[in-house]
DNA sequence: TTTGCTGCAAACCTTTTGCACCTAT
DNA sequence: ATAGGTGCAAAAGGTTTGCAGCAAA
């Protein structure tokens, strides 16, 4: 039976006050430093327990695992900010094309990424300003 | 100066050699076996550049890099079948979406990627088998 | 001869795991 | 009291790196 516990917890509301992807490293990072006393093992364990309940996506960004909050169960894509992390979930036109190009190989489809990876508005300017001159 | 060695020429005919995405230990174990003496750091170091030349392309399966010949330089997309890495390349309708999407967010896109994994025909039918009784 | 490349082993890093202890139920 | 969850440290696994020696040029 599953046990309700104030790490789960902490995990839980540390994901939802995030609006964009992060590592467990981050995470635990971000939580000892506030005071939390919890294992980088309890959130490794918690992520990946919600991420396999479809609670959270992940994707992989610069050799770490990456995971974000995800309520509504679904199947997203991304457009991820490559230095900052930030996130916005995109749609794509149409995936029917998918299965019917896969079948004409007589391949099964069991799941797809699609990932969109550049520089956020912030990090732009962040960019800009550190190649110029200060002043 | 780049220099021509005994090592690159193996990695690369060996690379050249595989229709399919392989994993660095992979062809490390594939060419000790066929009796060819070469470190895998070796291997590590020719895939990285080959990739980073553009000469190959590498997508992650299983936890672990894997890589492709790829001679024209080009983007790619594919259909790999996860359990023997069997790849078909394969061609999105239309990408035009793609940066048009991160414009309105204010993104630039550096890169993208699109991958479909699955079973092939062959793992299919293995996995029939070994389900069905033997007989 | 020069210096890039190789091989080996050690180092790295992220992630997982074994196990004793703790704590919801 | 029971057994699932936690924390710690060790292990695992893939990949990178330092360095001495080798070999193209």
């Amino acid at each position: 039976m599953v046990r309700h516990t104030k790490q789960k917890d902490t995990v839980l509301q540390a994901l939802r006050g995030c609006d964009d992807f992060v590592s467990a490293q981050e995470l635990h990072r971000r939580l000892t430093e506030q005071g939390e006393r919890i294992g980088l093992a309890t959130i490794y364990r918690q992520l990946n327990t919600l991420a396999t309940n479809g609670n959270a996506d992940t994707i992989r960004l610069n050799e770490q695992q990456m995971f974000r909050i995800c309520d509504d169960n679904g199947h997203h894509h991304h457009l991820v900010c490559e230095l900052c992390g930030k996130t916005v979930e995109i749609e794509p036109p149409d995936e029917l094309w998918l299965r019917s190009v896969a079948q004409e190989h007589g391949y099964t489809v069991s799941s797809h990424t699609l990932e969109v990876f550049g520089l956020c508005p912030d990090c732009q300017q962040n960019q800009r300003e550190s190649a110029s001159p200060a002043q």
